[in-house]
DNA sequence: TCAATCATGATAGTATTACTATTATTTTTG
DNA sequence: CAAAAATAATAGTAATACTATCATGATTGA
């Protein structure tokens, strides 16, 4: 079985999926941000890595920052994919959010992935430069375009399941988004600033942590 | 009563606090930073507008990168001497917590400050900016340069009454770094994307939701 | 099969940025 | 008041983030 994530369509100007130098552009962009940072990542360094050029990469996208925000959306495609999985066919609440808590928080289970071949790379990348994305003077502006529809029917989604536990609780959108930011930046923080966290790449405690968090909060 | 609050000496070359016009760049800098976003920010810009050049601000600061790092710090600065206000001769391990979770986490009392004129305009560039200065490929050469031992040493002063209050619980420093960076996310989710959060500027939440999740984690 | 269209490659160019360097001028200080 | 230090003024550089132009190769549809 072969799956194609779809990306929301403001995000490129000419669809990298639809060509042989789109998905290599992809491909290495991935690689290359995830080797140099997005810093020193610029499109002529892509351009040389997939024997193009700068003026091609530009056809497909406006410019460096779309070309993140493509490829964390494609993330986000990933884990929506895997939370309808997680949750599809099951009736208990409780097992619905533990399992949903499990894709957001959790590593991807090694028996299960190689088939959207991109999902280690690409949670690496988000690890490391999602917050970039996400904090510049444009976020309204892409919010407006529905750059971030998907990340918050991902949280709704979610949240609903916590409403249905405990109809009282206060926050839930915010319990949900709190615990899938902080796994990414506990998982930076165990390989650069270890005293940050109780977690370590060895013995990955995130969503052990966020389980339990949802555990006590709801009870 | 007038408080000056030292920053890290590895993070400028001459320290911007001894002289007017170095004070002017940080003053400034902040407001420009929160204008303009770092990323349209330049050393030029700041430089017109202190009525002063380029070349002056080099001799201060190595790069831009050092002057975000050098502002972060400042904030954290801040936060430590509130930290140690906030706690100064309680012995009850439950307040100590609770009074540094209001710290961490909350908004500045009205009432208490002003006497250090920068902290709502510092807060602010943290709640956009932290992120950018933390998820860069030099965070291991600035944390050996130790510039971010004073952000550890607030979460370890923190988490150590986690543990006074639950010596089982394994996850005290994770807990605590979850609720820091929780605060200033969920604050930045607040005004841009508010569908991700139960807090909204005009009735904040994000205090009593980390004061929650503290009190039930623990309880 | 051939022309038209389209995608890509090759190359050049521009404004801006993030600095470094040099020298002149002003300010501070002993 | 002289020497030292700080700052201003100015120029310059390599790299970046694009835009523009035109040639070439591949695709397609009549």
């Amino acid at each position: 079985m072969s799956i194609t994530i779809q990306v929301n369509a403001n995000l490129y100007l000419k669809d990298p999926k639809s060509s042989d130098i789109g998905l290599k552009m992809l491909k290495e962009g991935i690689d290359l941000i995830n080797v140099l940072g997005f810093e020193a990542f610029t499109f002529k360094k892509l351009a040389q890595n997939i024997q193009s050029t700068e003026a091609t990469i530009y056809r497909y996208f406006e410019n460096k920052h779309s070309f993140l925000l493509y490829l964390i959306n494609w993330y986000w495609e990933i884990i929506a994919y895997r939370l309808m999985l997680a949750t599809a066919n099951i009736e208990d609440p409780r097992l619905k959010l533990s399992n949903s808590i499990r894709v957001l928080t959790g590593l991807p289970d090694p028996a299960q992935f190689g088939f959207i071949a991109e999902e280690l790379s690409l949670k690496q990348l988000v690890i490391q430069e999602s917050g970039k994305a996400l904090h510049t003077k444009s976020v309204d502006e892409e919010n407006q375009d529905g750059i971030y529809l998907l990340y918050k029917s991902i949280v709704s989604t979610v949240a609903a399941y916590v409403k249905q536990l405990n109809p009282t609780f206060p926050y839930p959108e915010m319990l949900i988004s709190t615990l899938m930011e902080n796994a990414n930046q506990q998982r930076f923080f165990s390989v650069h600033l270890p005293r940050l966290t109780n977690s370590n790449p060895e013995k990955d405690a995130v969503e052990a942590f966020s389980q339990l968090i949802i555990q006590k909060v709801l009870e």
